[in-house]
DNA sequence: CTTTCACATCAGTGGCCGCTGATGCGATTG
DNA sequence: CAATCGCATCAGCGGCCACTGATGTGAAAG
């Protein structure tokens, strides 16, 4: 079966910041002024990163007092890895697979 | 080892239209005018965005009289799969990996 | 209640990029 | 040669989006 990959979620991973902040949270959980210190980003302009990555289904938040903690959720990226995997593996018996020139 | 995902790759598959080719292209190896006919996008701007995903490495190109062959390079496909499982699998163990609150 | 903190939200702005029409280039055909 | 085809390149324009400062919200501490 060929599903195609998500657009939505390639345009939100596409963004060097925010693709930072999804590198940084694959090692460990962090909360917005973790990010702040590990980044050198605003404030203000990693939460709205944050705010993406969470309506599009990236990452998980948890309150902690005064700390909200980010965590990232692998099936995402997973289900990602998967689809890019099955057209990496269809584009190999597609290369001898011409159509006719019309 | 924490390869990090290429950011300039993922920009050029975000799109949409780019997107589209490279799901078309993973199926059998087409020329401009076939993607013409199945995107229903004008030539330049197919040409455009073609030109994008050779400089990028994404597909290889083959004269073949008047027409031009696009064929899509699997390692490239391949590669971006191979980091974004990675980086799923250290979100894994990442979960419970919290570093304390500042 | 007031203060202080982390974080979210909002409107404004500047820059990047996708789309377009016009045009150029190389190959093929007669 | 000239005509025709597929495709590439270019400048211009318009819209989207990342970044910002100011401000709002809710929780913890005194």
């Amino acid at each position: 079966m060929m599903t195609s990959v998500d657009t939505d979620l390639m345009r939100v991973l596409a963004d060097p910041l925010r693709l930072r902040i999804v590198t940084l949270l694959a090692r460990e959980t962090l909360c917005t002024t973790h990010l702040v210190a590990e980044t050198g980003a605003r404030q203000t302009n990693l939460s709205n990163h944050l705010r993406v990555l969470r309506e599009a289904g990236v990452v998980d938040t948890e309150p902690c007092g005064w700390f909200t903690y980010y965590r990232l959720r692998p099936e995402c990226l997973a289900q990602l890895a998967d689809q890019f995997a099955e057209l990496a593996e269809s584009a190999r018996t597609a290369a001898d697979n011409k159509r006719a020139c019309p």
